[in-house]
DNA sequence: CGAATATAGTTAACATGCTAACTAATCGCA
DNA sequence: TGCGATTAGTTAGCATGTTAACTATATTCG
Protein backbone atom coordinates (compact mmCIF):
# COMPACT_ATOMS: atom_id res chain seq x y z
CA UNK A 1 0.00 0.00 0.00
CA UNK A 2 0.87 3.93 -0.21
CA UNK A 3 1.59 5.60 2.19
CA UNK A 4 0.81 9.09 2.26
CA UNK A 5 0.06 11.85 4.35
CA UNK A 6 -3.45 12.82 4.79
CA UNK A 7 -4.86 16.61 3.11
CA UNK A 8 -4.93 17.20 7.08
CA UNK A 9 -1.63 17.01 7.74
CA UNK A 10 -0.67 18.85 4.25
CA UNK A 11 0.98 22.41 4.31
CA UNK A 12 -0.22 23.44 0.96
CA UNK A 13 -3.88 22.74 1.81
CA UNK A 14 -3.74 23.81 5.32
CA UNK A 15 -2.60 27.31 4.11
CA UNK A 16 -5.56 27.05 0.88
CA UNK A 17 -7.61 26.89 3.29
CA UNK A 18 -6.52 29.24 5.31
CA UNK A 19 -6.31 32.07 2.88
CA UNK A 20 -10.08 30.62 1.60
CA UNK A 21 -11.23 31.41 5.27
CA UNK A 22 -9.69 34.87 5.50
CA UNK A 23 -10.86 35.42 1.78
CA UNK A 24 -14.47 35.09 2.78
CA UNK A 25 -14.20 38.30 4.75
CA UNK A 26 -13.39 40.28 1.80
CA UNK A 27 -14.89 39.07 -1.45
CA UNK A 28 -18.38 40.60 -0.59
CA UNK A 29 -17.15 44.32 -0.10
CA UNK A 30 -15.14 43.82 -3.33
CA UNK A 31 -18.01 42.10 -5.33
CA UNK A 32 -20.09 45.04 -4.14
CA UNK A 33 -18.18 47.37 -6.77
CA UNK A 34 -17.70 43.98 -9.19
CA UNK A 35 -13.80 44.17 -8.49
CA UNK A 36 -11.83 40.51 -7.78
CA UNK A 37 -9.34 39.45 -5.41
CA UNK A 38 -6.70 40.84 -7.82
CA UNK A 39 -8.27 43.58 -9.84
CA UNK A 40 -8.37 45.38 -5.85
CA UNK A 41 -4.19 44.48 -5.80
CA UNK A 42 -3.67 46.26 -8.50
CA UNK A 43 -5.61 49.39 -7.31
CA UNK A 44 -4.12 49.38 -4.15
CA UNK A 45 -0.84 48.94 -5.29
CA UNK A 46 -1.35 51.93 -7.71
CA UNK A 47 -2.89 53.81 -4.91
CA UNK A 48 0.36 53.21 -2.48
CA UNK A 49 2.35 54.03 -5.61
CA UNK A 50 0.91 57.60 -5.74
CA UNK A 51 2.93 57.96 -8.68
CA UNK A 52 3.13 56.32 -12.32
CA UNK A 53 4.65 52.95 -12.37
CA UNK A 54 5.26 50.47 -14.68
CA UNK A 55 3.84 46.83 -15.43
CA UNK A 56 6.63 45.22 -13.87
CA UNK A 57 6.82 47.24 -10.67
CA UNK A 58 2.94 46.65 -10.62
CA UNK A 59 3.21 43.16 -10.77
CA UNK A 60 6.03 42.23 -8.15
CA UNK A 61 4.00 44.51 -5.93
CA UNK A 62 0.71 42.61 -6.43
CA UNK A 63 2.73 39.32 -7.18
CA UNK A 64 0.45 38.97 -9.97
CA UNK A 65 2.10 37.00 -12.90
CA UNK A 66 2.51 39.65 -16.03
CA UNK A 67 0.24 38.08 -18.14
CA UNK A 68 -2.17 38.27 -15.65
CA UNK A 69 -2.13 41.63 -14.94
CA UNK A 70 -1.87 42.67 -18.70
CA UNK A 71 -5.22 41.38 -18.89
CA UNK A 72 -6.11 43.05 -15.80
CA UNK A 73 -5.16 46.47 -16.71
CA UNK A 74 -7.12 45.81 -20.23
CA UNK A 75 -10.21 45.51 -18.26
CA UNK A 76 -9.43 48.45 -15.69
CA UNK A 77 -8.43 50.63 -18.49
CA UNK A 78 -11.49 49.93 -20.06
CA UNK A 79 -13.46 50.62 -17.16
CA UNK A 80 -11.87 53.87 -16.55
CA UNK A 81 -10.56 53.21 -13.30
CA UNK A 82 -6.95 53.02 -14.45
CA UNK A 83 -4.93 55.62 -17.33
CA UNK A 84 -1.75 54.24 -19.37
CA UNK A 85 0.57 55.93 -21.18
CA UNK A 86 4.00 54.99 -22.55
CA UNK A 87 7.26 55.74 -20.60
CA UNK A 88 8.60 58.82 -22.93
CA UNK A 89 12.28 57.32 -21.94
CA UNK A 90 11.54 53.70 -22.77
CA UNK A 91 9.10 52.98 -25.15
CA UNK A 92 8.67 49.73 -24.02
CA UNK A 93 7.69 50.20 -20.81
CA UNK A 94 4.15 51.59 -19.86
CA UNK A 95 3.39 53.91 -16.98
CA UNK A 96 0.20 53.68 -14.92
CA UNK A 97 -1.60 55.13 -12.46
CA UNK A 98 -5.53 55.32 -10.96
CA UNK A 99 -7.51 57.47 -12.82
CA UNK A 100 -9.70 59.67 -10.23
CA UNK A 101 -12.43 57.42 -10.60
CA UNK A 102 -10.19 54.73 -9.31
CA UNK A 103 -9.09 56.77 -6.69
CA UNK A 104 -12.41 57.42 -5.76
CA UNK A 105 -12.92 53.54 -5.89
CA UNK A 106 -10.36 52.85 -3.56
CA UNK A 107 -11.18 55.62 -1.35
CA UNK A 108 -14.64 53.80 -1.18
CA UNK A 109 -13.66 50.40 -0.66
CA UNK A 110 -10.76 50.83 2.16
CA UNK A 111 -12.64 51.19 5.14
CA UNK A 112 -13.75 48.35 4.82
CA UNK A 113 -11.06 46.32 4.16
CA UNK A 114 -9.34 47.68 6.66
CA UNK A 115 -12.37 46.47 9.16
CA UNK A 116 -11.88 43.12 7.60
CA UNK A 117 -8.68 43.08 8.56
CA UNK A 118 -9.03 43.89 12.26
CA UNK A 119 -12.13 42.03 12.57
CA UNK A 120 -9.59 39.31 11.81
CA UNK A 121 -6.82 40.35 14.15
CA UNK A 122 -9.16 40.59 17.29
CA UNK A 123 -11.12 37.30 16.71
CA UNK A 124 -7.45 36.01 16.48
CA UNK A 125 -5.45 37.67 18.82
CA UNK A 126 -2.81 40.40 17.90
CA UNK A 127 0.18 38.71 19.33
CA UNK A 128 -0.70 35.34 17.77
CA UNK A 129 -1.54 37.46 14.21
CA UNK A 130 1.91 38.88 14.60
CA UNK A 131 3.72 35.61 15.23
CA UNK A 132 1.53 34.36 12.37
CA UNK A 133 2.53 36.39 9.82
CA UNK A 134 6.53 36.29 11.11
CA UNK A 135 5.79 32.44 10.38
CA UNK A 136 4.78 32.74 7.22
CA UNK A 137 6.99 35.22 5.82
CA UNK A 138 10.04 32.88 7.12
CA UNK A 139 8.10 29.88 5.32
CA UNK A 140 7.79 31.96 2.26
CA UNK A 141 11.31 33.36 1.98
CA UNK A 142 12.67 29.29 3.02
CA UNK A 143 14.91 28.06 0.18
CA UNK A 144 12.88 24.95 -1.08
CA UNK A 145 14.29 24.52 -4.24
CA UNK A 146 14.10 20.71 -4.99
CA UNK A 147 17.22 20.81 -7.44
CA UNK A 148 19.27 21.78 -4.29
CA UNK A 149 17.92 18.88 -2.46
CA UNK A 150 19.33 16.36 -4.90
CA UNK A 151 15.68 15.48 -6.09
CA UNK A 152 15.29 14.11 -9.85
CA UNK B 1 -5.23 60.48 2.07
CA UNK B 2 -6.24 57.05 2.42
CA UNK B 3 -4.76 55.04 5.19
CA UNK B 4 -4.48 51.20 4.43
CA UNK B 5 -2.29 48.32 5.50
CA UNK B 6 0.65 47.16 2.78
CA UNK B 7 0.52 43.96 1.08
CA UNK B 8 3.41 43.23 3.50
CA UNK B 9 0.69 43.53 6.46
CA UNK B 10 -2.17 41.58 4.40
CA UNK B 11 -2.77 37.86 5.89
CA UNK B 12 -4.46 36.79 2.60
CA UNK B 13 -1.41 37.63 0.91
CA UNK B 14 1.10 35.94 3.04
CA UNK B 15 -1.06 33.21 3.09
CA UNK B 16 -0.74 33.16 -0.72
CA UNK B 17 3.01 33.81 -0.93
CA UNK B 18 3.56 30.82 1.73
CA UNK B 19 1.71 28.73 -0.33
CA UNK B 20 3.50 29.30 -3.62
CA UNK B 21 6.55 29.00 -1.82
CA UNK B 22 5.97 25.60 -0.93
CA UNK B 23 4.28 24.54 -3.97
CA UNK B 24 7.02 24.82 -5.88
CA UNK B 25 8.54 22.19 -4.11
CA UNK B 26 5.73 19.95 -5.69
CA UNK B 27 5.01 21.49 -9.23
CA UNK B 28 8.15 19.68 -10.97
CA UNK B 29 7.20 16.00 -9.58
CA UNK B 30 3.82 16.70 -10.78
CA UNK B 31 4.88 18.00 -13.81
CA UNK B 32 6.62 14.80 -14.70
CA UNK B 33 3.72 12.92 -15.14
CA UNK B 34 1.65 16.29 -16.39
CA UNK B 35 -0.40 16.14 -13.23
CA UNK B 36 -1.87 19.99 -12.24
CA UNK B 37 -1.70 20.43 -8.64
CA UNK B 38 -6.19 19.77 -8.69
CA UNK B 39 -5.14 16.75 -10.52
CA UNK B 40 -2.83 15.01 -7.96
CA UNK B 41 -5.55 16.01 -5.42
CA UNK B 42 -8.19 13.84 -6.83
CA UNK B 43 -6.06 11.16 -7.52
CA UNK B 44 -4.42 11.33 -3.37
CA UNK B 45 -7.78 11.55 -2.46
CA UNK B 46 -9.05 8.45 -4.81
CA UNK B 47 -6.12 6.57 -3.61
CA UNK B 48 -6.44 7.19 0.20
CA UNK B 49 -10.34 6.41 0.19
CA UNK B 50 -9.38 2.98 -1.42
CA UNK B 51 -13.29 2.34 -2.73
CA UNK B 52 -15.54 4.13 -5.57
CA UNK B 53 -16.59 7.12 -4.10
CA UNK B 54 -18.79 10.04 -5.38
CA UNK B 55 -18.08 13.28 -6.81
CA UNK B 56 -19.38 15.17 -3.57
CA UNK B 57 -17.08 13.19 -1.14
CA UNK B 58 -14.44 14.21 -4.06
CA UNK B 59 -15.04 17.36 -3.96
CA UNK B 60 -14.96 17.48 -0.08
CA UNK B 61 -12.12 15.91 0.60
CA UNK B 62 -10.03 17.65 -2.06
CA UNK B 63 -11.26 21.54 -1.38
CA UNK B 64 -12.54 21.42 -5.15
CA UNK B 65 -15.64 23.38 -5.71
CA UNK B 66 -17.97 20.55 -7.79
CA UNK B 67 -17.59 22.66 -11.59
CA UNK B 68 -13.31 22.10 -11.02
CA UNK B 69 -13.84 18.83 -10.34
CA UNK B 70 -16.18 17.64 -12.58
CA UNK B 71 -14.06 19.43 -15.97
CA UNK B 72 -10.92 17.24 -13.83
CA UNK B 73 -12.93 14.43 -13.67
CA UNK B 74 -13.25 14.21 -17.35
CA UNK B 75 -9.79 14.94 -18.23
CA UNK B 76 -8.44 11.94 -16.00
CA UNK B 77 -11.32 9.89 -17.25
CA UNK B 78 -10.11 10.27 -20.80
CA UNK B 79 -6.41 9.67 -19.68
CA UNK B 80 -7.41 6.23 -18.30
CA UNK B 81 -6.56 7.58 -15.03
CA UNK B 82 -9.74 7.01 -13.08
CA UNK B 83 -13.12 5.37 -13.82
CA UNK B 84 -16.71 6.53 -13.08
CA UNK B 85 -19.90 4.97 -13.30
CA UNK B 86 -23.71 5.85 -12.18
CA UNK B 87 -23.74 4.38 -8.65
CA UNK B 88 -27.02 2.02 -8.80
CA UNK B 89 -29.19 2.68 -6.05
CA UNK B 90 -29.27 6.45 -6.99
CA UNK B 91 -28.63 7.66 -10.83
CA UNK B 92 -27.85 11.02 -9.99
CA UNK B 93 -24.85 9.66 -7.94
CA UNK B 94 -21.39 8.84 -9.84
CA UNK B 95 -19.12 6.73 -8.04
CA UNK B 96 -15.36 7.15 -8.86
CA UNK B 97 -12.27 5.33 -8.65
CA UNK B 98 -8.75 5.06 -9.61
CA UNK B 99 -7.82 2.86 -12.79
CA UNK B 100 -4.73 0.23 -12.28
CA UNK B 101 -2.79 3.37 -14.26
CA UNK B 102 -4.14 5.73 -12.04
CA UNK B 103 -2.94 3.78 -9.04
CA UNK B 104 0.39 3.15 -10.75
CA UNK B 105 1.14 7.31 -10.83
CA UNK B 106 -0.01 7.88 -7.33
CA UNK B 107 2.64 4.74 -6.86
CA UNK B 108 5.33 6.56 -8.83
CA UNK B 109 4.62 10.07 -7.00
CA UNK B 110 3.74 9.54 -3.52
CA UNK B 111 7.72 9.61 -2.63
CA UNK B 112 8.69 12.47 -4.24
CA UNK B 113 5.86 14.07 -2.56
CA UNK B 114 6.35 12.72 1.06
CA UNK B 115 9.96 13.79 0.76
CA UNK B 116 8.96 17.19 -0.33
CA UNK B 117 6.70 17.38 2.55
CA UNK B 118 9.63 16.15 5.17
CA UNK B 119 12.17 18.40 3.03
CA UNK B 120 9.55 21.37 4.34
CA UNK B 121 9.68 20.17 7.87
CA UNK B 122 12.82 19.47 8.42
CA UNK B 123 13.96 22.77 6.95
CA UNK B 124 11.34 24.86 8.93
CA UNK B 125 11.79 22.62 11.99
CA UNK B 126 9.24 19.79 13.05
CA UNK B 127 8.27 21.58 16.06
CA UNK B 128 7.17 25.11 14.31
CA UNK B 129 5.77 23.38 11.43
CA UNK B 130 3.20 21.24 14.07
CA UNK B 131 2.90 24.84 15.24
CA UNK B 132 1.99 26.29 12.37
CA UNK B 133 -0.30 23.90 11.50
CA UNK B 134 -2.19 24.00 14.33
CA UNK B 135 -2.77 28.16 13.97
CA UNK B 136 -3.72 28.12 10.45
CA UNK B 137 -6.18 25.36 11.11
CA UNK B 138 -7.40 27.83 14.14
CA UNK B 139 -7.60 30.15 11.34
CA UNK B 140 -9.56 28.80 8.89
CA UNK B 141 -12.18 27.49 11.07
CA UNK B 142 -12.54 31.37 12.91
CA UNK B 143 -16.19 32.85 12.40
CA UNK B 144 -15.02 35.57 10.14
CA UNK B 145 -18.93 35.82 8.60
CA UNK B 146 -19.02 39.77 7.82
CA UNK B 147 -22.56 39.87 8.24
CA UNK B 148 -22.76 38.89 11.88
CA UNK B 149 -19.94 41.91 12.11
CA UNK B 150 -22.56 44.32 11.41
CA UNK B 151 -20.52 45.34 7.93
CA UNK B 152 -22.56 46.34 4.99
C1' DC C 1 -50.10 8.41 -7.12
C1' DG C 2 -48.33 12.97 -8.64
C1' DA C 3 -46.77 17.70 -8.50
C1' DA C 4 -43.58 20.66 -5.95
C1' DT C 5 -39.15 20.54 -4.03
C1' DA C 6 -34.50 19.10 -3.27
C1' DT C 7 -30.16 16.98 -4.67
C1' DA C 8 -26.05 15.40 -7.86
C1' DG C 9 -23.69 16.67 -11.38
C1' DT C 10 -22.75 19.27 -15.69
C1' DT C 11 -22.48 23.30 -18.60
C1' DA C 12 -21.78 28.21 -19.34
C1' DA C 13 -19.36 32.48 -18.87
C1' DC C 14 -15.85 35.23 -17.24
C1' DA C 15 -11.46 36.00 -14.64
C1' DT C 16 -7.02 34.34 -13.20
C1' DG C 17 -2.75 30.96 -12.83
C1' DC C 18 0.72 29.33 -15.48
C1' DT C 19 4.00 28.29 -19.35
C1' DA C 20 5.53 29.30 -23.86
C1' DA C 21 5.80 31.96 -27.89
C1' DC C 22 5.81 36.33 -29.83
C1' DT C 23 6.51 41.62 -30.86
C1' DA C 24 8.72 45.80 -30.14
C1' DA C 25 12.23 48.46 -28.12
C1' DT C 26 16.69 48.88 -25.99
C1' DC C 27 21.30 47.44 -24.77
C1' DG C 28 25.85 45.58 -25.25
C1' DC C 29 29.79 45.11 -27.45
C1' DA C 30 32.71 43.79 -31.24
C1' DT D 1 27.83 51.77 -35.97
C1' DG D 2 25.24 47.66 -36.42
C1' DC D 3 23.74 43.20 -35.12
C1' DG D 4 22.94 39.71 -31.57
C1' DA D 5 21.23 39.41 -26.87
C1' DT D 6 18.22 41.24 -23.43
C1' DT D 7 14.01 43.34 -21.62
C1' DA D 8 8.87 44.94 -21.33
C1' DG D 9 4.74 43.71 -22.40
C1' DT D 10 1.19 41.09 -24.93
C1' DT D 11 -0.97 37.05 -26.88
C1' DA D 12 -2.06 32.14 -26.97
C1' DG D 13 -3.52 27.93 -24.95
C1' DC D 14 -4.99 25.10 -21.43
C1' DA D 15 -6.52 24.38 -16.55
C1' DT D 16 -8.86 26.06 -12.47
C1' DG D 17 -11.80 29.48 -9.37
C1' DT D 18 -16.28 31.20 -9.04
C1' DT D 19 -21.20 32.07 -9.63
C1' DA D 20 -25.36 31.01 -12.03
C1' DA D 21 -28.22 28.34 -14.91
C1' DC D 22 -29.53 23.91 -16.32
C1' DT D 23 -30.59 18.59 -16.62
C1' DA D 24 -31.75 14.41 -14.64
C1' DT D 25 -32.98 11.87 -10.81
C1' DA D 26 -34.94 11.36 -6.01
C1' DT D 27 -37.65 12.64 -2.32
C1' DT D 28 -41.56 14.58 0.02
C1' DC D 29 -46.00 15.21 1.10
C1' DG D 30 -50.80 16.33 -0.02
Amino acid sequence: MTLMRSFDESLPMALLRAREATMRVFRPMLAEHDLTEQQWRALRALNAAGEPIDATTLADRTFLLSPSLSRILVNLDERGLVERKLDPSDQRRALIELSAKGRRIVQRVAPASEAGYNAIEEQFGAKRFASLMSELHELATLDLDAEKRGAA
